[in-house]
Parts: C-alpha cells; structure tokens; sequence
RNA sequence: GCCGACGUAGCUCAGUGGUAGAGCAGCCGAUUCGUAAUCGGCAGGUCGAGGGUUCAAAUCCCCCCGUCGGCUCCA
C-alpha cells in the first residue's frame, strides 16, 4: 500500500463536504479535529496494543473515537492518553496518506473486525490509508501536515457507545476530546461550558423553586407553585391564540381501552412506549397521544366541508414509557402535556393551515423571547401508506407553505413518517443539544383507520386529511427550554412574581401592603418582603430570584406616595409614583417585553 | 435498556476502616437600616435501600433504586 496521494495542502476534495455538515467547523478545524482523533487512537494503542480501534471523526466542539479494550478506561487513562497525545504532537510526526487496494487493507487490518467492516462497506475498489509515527488508520478524510499542527485540546470523558449505534452490537469505549485552535479559544469554550452550568434549567428549576423531581415518580416533575403559574401561562397563552385561530378545545379520557390503540396502530407498533392497566375484566392503555382519542370524537358527529378546518385542541395529560438512562430534567419525561391540536382538513386546505400555523409559531416564540428555531422538512419514507399523487400533493403542499412564510428550512429525504410528511423545529439547550419543540404531521393513516368522513358540496363522502400539530410542544420540555434560554429571567408578563415590595424598615410594611394591593388590583402577582432583614438582603434575594421589578419603600417615599423602583439588571430608577409603576407594568406585560428590553423577534 | 461516574442535613459540599462536619437555607432572639448577604443562638442526618466482610463500615464487596454524561455529528 503505498500510493502517495496529492499532499494534503493541494485541497483534497472532502467526502460529502464533510467540515459543512458540523456546526461552527471551518475546513482547518475539521482537519485538526480529525488528526487529533489519529493521536487519541495512537495513544491509546500505545497503552493497549490490543485494542480494537473502530471510528474516531472530528464533531461540533471537537472529536472522538470509539475503541475496543479489554478494560474499562479510568480517570488515570484519561490522564495518560493525554500525555501521550501531547507527545506525539511535540514529536511533529508527519501524516503520510496512500490509498491501497483493499485486499491489502484487509491484509493490514486482519486483526480490527471494526477495520474490515468499514472496509467491506465502502464502495470503492481502493481504500484510504493514513499513517503516522507507528500509528495507521483507515481514512480517507484530510488531515493536518503533522502532528504539530494540531490545535488546543483537552480530554473531557468516557462514554459507552454502540459499534454503529446499534444496541445490538457491540459496546466501545469512546472518549471525547475538544479542540479549538488557540489555548485562549479552548479557554473560552470551557468557561462557555462553566456559564451554561449555571443556566442548566434542573439547577435553575430548584434554585427559583420552579420544579422538582423525585425518585418516587422517575421522569415525572412536580411543579411547584412558582413553575406551575409559568405553566399555566403558556396554556394560557396559547388559549388566546386559539380564540383567534378558530381552535376548538376539548377534553377526552385518559384510559382506553386497548381496542383503541388497536385500531389506531399504536397497539402494534408503539406499545414499547406505553402504560398498560389491567382492570377487572379487560386492558386499558393509558393515552400517549391525543390523536385516536380525538378520532373518536370526530366521528361522535356527522361532519359537513362547511365546518372544515376543524380544529380540536387539548392539553391533555400524556404518559409515554422512555427508557430510564433517557430521562432528562424536563426535556426529556415520561409525564407531559402538549400545547396538541389535531386539524381536520380537505387536501386543498394543508397550504393555509401551515402557513396559518408558521404565523402561530412565530407569534409565539417571539411572546416568550426565544430566537429562531431551525427548521425540517421531513419527506416520504420507503414504507408508506397512500398514494404517490398524494404525497406530491401533501410534500409540496408543505414545502409552499414554508417558502411563502420565508422560512429557511432542510429537506431530509426518507425521514417522514409511514403515515405523511412533518414539519419540524428544533431548538437548543444551553449545552447545545437540539430538541424537538414545535411539530407539523400531515396524517393520511389515522382518518382511514377510523373511517372519518364528511359530507361534500356534492353530497359526497370524502375523507379528511388530519394535521398533528403541536406550537410549543411538550410543555415541560418548552419550560425547560425556556428555562435555559432565558436564564430564568423571564419576560415580566411570565415571571411567577412580577414586583417584590421591599420596605425598608418594619414601619414601612404597612405601606408596602397597601401598594401590594392595590398593584394585585391589576392582575399583578405580588409578594412583600416583610422578613426583619436589611433592604439590602431583600434586594439580593429579589435579585437572585430574578424578579422584574423591586419596589423598595422607606419615609420619603410614604411621604411622596410613591416607590423606588429598581429594575431586574437596570439597576435603581429612583422613585416613581405608584399609578406611574402601575401603568409601566401593564404596557410592558401587554407587550410581553421584560425590564432588559421589548420582546425578541421570532 | 446498555457503558461509565456519582448518591452524606432542605441546598452546595468536606469527611476513604475507629465518636458524622461546614457554609447557606430554617427556627428563636436582638437589630429598623435607602439599592446584591446585620449579629448571636438553636435545631436539623437510619451517610439512597437491602445484604455481606470486619472487633469496628459513610468509607471495602455484592445487589437494587435513583441521578449525571454518553449510546452514528457514520472510514
């Protein structure tokens, strides 16, 4: 295997355009990430000359690479494989790449199962060799010249990973390192690391007494009264959209019997992830999804394509079984409720209710100051019901939709679902791992197995198309997002106490109560600190509480009839008569702005 | 579920075979103060559960529960 390739510096053209699929990764950095990924391996078979090595690619802040060893790694390997790395990298050793046919590749990596898997699934006849100091690796993806040229790494963890991903399969080792090009960017993204700790929504949640959970109900959060009034102002809010975009709410059960979920599917294909009840004579399954529940109601009545759209809303309370080592805070849980609505449309209708729908969303997440969502198109799966004409019909039905709303979005072939096409939007959390948050399915599966149907202008009985969608999605995993993104400094129209009445000394709590009352007179949520603390105190405590508005009252302001007011992070704005505060709360809670600044756009 | 780490007071954490600790929070008392922590006192723990080793276990071993990170960003 010899072959030299063109060098590295004359532009190798990269697999796939591999650097422009990770986030923040210019073509230098992916070469540095991916070397580095070569030392880790190199060390790491210095340590264990029989390991078994199996990939190692660069990844958004840095890289990793999965092995085989004979035992679990420690802390102290961790430490070790780092000196060696580092090394390796003042050694400087040149990185030699050659292609070889791949009978000799198979020849070379006789003892790597890993290798030879790889090897028999690429589709070339010559494979990628790249070799330095003593180490050499299948690849054919650029490197770095040497060793040397490497950027800032430091070696976070150990995780187990499944050979490809597949649970069936073996489970490797996998370190992850990150890499950036200077010590100073390094420094800042571990700091970046440190700060997004603090913003964490599990630690914010019990720090602002929001929510908890326990051991008692694995997955399954309790709301405090705190988190609970947030809670109850997103439902709210999203109560009001309804008003305005023709949403019917309704309520329906939460246990069915099985005869349901074997009518919608869910029996067969999703019962892994449900609740089963025995009763005294029969099963029930505790819902996972609106969705048949609300079929059922649909086909209650005898519809007409005069009430089309129909739109059912309900919050109702959903339990799905996650897997334990899945559970996550409030982003990912087994008890949860939606912002769910299910549409009941004609074909020629799915265009204006997506585009009715992208209006909701941003709407929405401009109320709750979150940035732009990133954007999926999902598109017709191999295994599928209903026809080609359909499916065209449906796909670009969606696709116009987003285009004529001016959103940027991704076309993932292959990835919709058997039953139509979806929209998704994800968000990130503070350690940059996406969610789903807001979701749009085309379903042409559901209304065929319950036989929904109405009656059309010529008398005719026509099938609906069913939209699921959901604006904020699981509010629990919202309110964790929302969490994280604001940093539970919530715009003042969400914030759980808006105003904290701060008197100065206990002859001022009178006062205090008065102007609490009058302030609750609005529709302001309201608390006194009336604690024999010093003002001072009050104030951090307010502060770390992340209220909106201190209203600190002492002896002139009683004699002024006003208060001092000190805005969350603006700081003292001196006294203002209590109508004046009044009025500034309620422009600011009806604009939904907060005391930083006016809504975000979305 | 699987791999690894972790689980000590309400919270954050110290304690690695020999009498369970600190700070904050809580309670009581004093202080009545002008924009991010007033002072003093008191109380608070079957050391996640169970089993084992040992004269002796928070500490070592086993098992269970839970939490945290990870489990295709595909040579």
């Amino acid at each position: 295997m010899v072959a030299e390739l063109p060098p590295i510096a004359t532009e190798i053209e990269m697999n796939q355009d591999a650097s422009n699929q990770i986030k923040g990764m210019n073509e230098l950095l992916y070469r540095q990430r991916h070397s580095a990924a070569h030392i880790m391996a190199e060390a790491v078979l210095e340590i264990f000359p029989e390991a078994k090595y199996a990939i190692g690619p660069p990844i958004e802040n840095g890289f990793y690479y999965d092995f085989d060893l004979p035992r679990p790694l420690t802390p102290d390997d961790l430490n070790d494989v780092d000196k060696r790395m580092r090394a390796s990298i003042r050694a400087d050793k040149p990185f030699v790449k050659s292609e070889s046919a791949k009978a000799e590749a198979r020849a070379f990596f006789a003892e790597q199962p890993y290798k030879l898997e790889l090897i028999d699934g690429i589709p070339d006849e010559k494979v990628g060799i790249c070799k330095h100091g003593n180490f050499t690796d299948l690849c054919g993806y650029p490197h770095v010249e040497s060793t040397g040229k490497v950027g800032a790494f430091k070696l976070m963890s150990v995780a187990g990973a499944y050979w490809r991903g597949d649970e069936h399969r073996p489970m490797l080792q996998r370190i992850y390192g990150v890499m950036f090009p200077t010590d100073d960017e390094l420094a800042e993204y571990l700091h970046n690391l440190e700060e997004a700790e603090r913003r964490d929504h599990r630690r914010l949640g019990k720090e602002l007494e929001l929510f908890f959970v326990d051991p008692i109900a694995p997955g399954s959060p309790f709301f405090l009264p705190k988190g609970t009034t947030i809670y109850n102002l997103a439902i709210d809010f999203m109560r009001g959209l309804y008003k305005r975009y023709g949403y019917q709410e309704v309520i329906t059960p939460q246990i069915f019997s099985v005869d349901l979920w074997k009518r919608s599917g869910h029996y067969d294909n999703y019962r892994e992830g449900m609740y089963f009840i025995q009763d005294e004579d029969r099963e029930l399954g505790v819902k996972p999804m609106n969705c048949p529940g609300h079929c059922i109601m649909y086909a209650s009545q005898v519809h007409s394509y005069r009430e089309l759209p129909l739109r059912y809303a309900d919050f109702g309370r959903l339990h799905r079984f996650e897997r334990s080592g899945t559970l996550h805070g409030l982003t990912r849980v087994r008890s949860f409720s939606q912002d769910d609505a299910h549409i009941y449309c004609r074909l020629d209708q799915i265009g204006g209710e997506i585009q009715t729908l992208v209006a909701m969303m941003r709407e929405t997440y401009s109320a709750f100051h979150l940035g732009q969502p990133r954007f999926s198109l999902s598109l017709r799966p191999d295994k599928r019901i209903g026809s080609d004409e359909t499916w065209d019909m449906a796909e670009s039905a969606l696709r116009d939709a987003l285009v004529a709303s001016g959103i940027a979005f991704e076309e993932i072939a292959n990835e919709g679902a058997f039953y139509g096409p979806k929209i998704d939007l994800f968000m990130d959390d503070v350690l940059g791992r996406e969610w789903q948050i807001s979701t749009f399915q085309l379903d042409f599966n559901l209304p065929e197995r319950f036989d929904l149907e109405y009656a059309a202008e010529d008398g005719s009985l026509q099938r609906p198309v069913m939209i699921h969608r959901a604006i904020l999605g699981s509010l629990e995993r919202f309110m964790g997002i929302l969490i994280e993104h604001s940093a539970g400094a919530f715009p003042t129209w969400l914030a759980p106490v808006q105003t904290t009445l701060i008197p100065i000394a206990d002859r001022h709590v009178e006062y205090c109560e008065g102007v609490a009352a009058r302030l609750r007179e609005t529709g302001l949520r309201v608390e006194v600190d009336a604690r024999g603390e010093r003002m001072q105190a009050k104030i951090r405590d307010a502060q770390l509480m992340k209220v909106p508005y201190m209203l600190v009252a002492g002896d002139r302001d009683i004699e002024a009839g006003a208060v001092s007011v000190r805005a969350r992070g603006g700081g003292d704005l001196g006294p203002m008569a209590v109508e004046a505060v009044i009025e500034r709360l309620a422009v600011e809670v009806a604009s939904k702005g907060s005391p930083e600044g006016a809504a975000g756009e979305a």
